[in-house]
DNA sequence: TATTTTTGTGTTGTTAATACGCAATGTTAT
DNA sequence: ATAACATTGCGTATTAACAACACAAAAATA
């Protein structure tokens, strides 16, 4: 490694932030961390830090995710990098973002603790966030909104049983539209990726729903075979 | 600089790496260099380099792309960032990696030039790459048979005026599968997207067809309207 | 016991996708 | 010249997907 930066004295530091999405109540919310040190002291912004020498992007990720909020992440992707030259006040600095979900038992735990440095917002209800940081978190929701209409991966945001109202809920929420409900229902049984199971359970008043489960082994077979997720 | 540098001192390098494609013939081709310095010395590999410190990264990927190959791209996006620890055998390295077309004019003044050091290889008979390139190569091609059916990428492959046939070609060839010529002209006729010019060209034997355009005013508009793209 | 709320299962009309047929217009072979 | 062939351009019938809507079933609540 010295001898290429004897050659390449390259003054550019790489970063990562993530973008980690929780769901509760008909509300999508972003985790946050309040900033301790300048540039953007007290100020929120998206969790990350600085890549360590001998470990993988995506480690890096989880790492400072444990690190600064104590989430344990079930689903991660990557989602941008940003590289423009003036992004931080301190120098050149490149940032991978990363795009994450979390299901509402991690969310309602990061809820409880840490509250003064690290906090859950309403993705419409956000305070001024450092560096550019808001440009990252747009795209995120963009992908979050995108991705969920042609990949399986809302139910990273839902508890492993869930009712079908739930779902549902989830979708309108993200989508920011309503949705007929039988037509949605239809679509999702025909794509036979859900079990239903014979647990009931009752929302407070109304007819006590099914409680089901997604079957992801069900759904790599009938990606095999060519029959695609899409709502 | 010189502060955070003293502070975070981060043995990581950054490079930017391009998947250009060109098409012809019914045949899709990307731009490869070949290595003049070790590591991978003799090899093909992806034009690309490191990134200057103060350089955006797609001016990095537009700066190295006309000195290695003297291509000038008119569609760029990013496609992914590479950054596993062991992906460079000189140490850590991460590239960003970009997805990039060019029309059949570029495309046929570089495949004249510098055929030693540069060259375009058809994407089913490509030599052995240096680094991750053949992964990065493959996520290029997803990228583009993927993009190609919902957004209007594929005109970026096309001269300004082609017969509907190229098109058609263009589209089989990057999907790999037939498609029914009758459907897909009634699919983009109805977009209304394309202008059909008053001349005509004929193609040695068989009727000379009209020469269409691409109208990206038009398709902007549609755009606004709700109306997608979808082949 | 009637009302309200939520879940579960249909049906119907409309629109888009698919699978073809065939004429029109040129070149090439005889 | 004329028949054979290749390619373009336009059309229709069938099928599958989508959207809009009605109503019954099962619970809580008044």
């Amino acid at each position: 490694m010295l001898l290429i930066r004897n050659v390449m004295n390259q003054n550019i530091l790489l970063t990562v932030d993530a973008a980690v999405f929780g769901y509760e109540h008909g509300h999508i919310s972003v985790l946050l961390v309040k900033r301790k040190y300048a540039p953007f002291k007290g100020e929120w912004a998206l969790p990350g830090g600085f890549v360590l020498e001998n470990e993988n992007l995506e480690e890096a990720v989880e790492r400072e995710l444990l690190e600064e909020t104590g989430v344990k992440i079930n689903y991660l992707e990557q989602l941008y990098t940003y590289g423009d030259t003036m992004r931080d006040p301190r120098g050149r600095v490149v940032s991978v973002a990363y795009f994450g979900l979390v299901k509402p038992t991690v969310f309602k735990i990061t809820a409880a603790t840490d509250a003064e440095q690290v906090a859950w917002f309403p993705v419409n209800k956000l305070p001024k966030l450092a560096f550019d940081h808001k440009t990252i978190l747009n795209m995120a929701v963009k992908r979050l909104q995108g991705k969920i209409t042609y990949e399986p991966i809302g139910f990273e945001l839902l508890d492993k049983k869930f009712p079908f109202s739930d779902l549902e809920k989830l979708y309108t929420t993200v989508l920011g539209r309503e949705i007929d409900r039988r037509n949605f229902k239809k679509k999702i049984t025909n794509l036979k990726i859900l079990d239903e199971l014979d647990e009931k359970v009752s929302n407070g008043r109304g007819r006590p729903g099914s409680l089901f489960q997604f079957n992801e082994q069900r759904y790599f077979e009938l990606k095999k075979e060519g029959i695609i997720f899409e709502i």
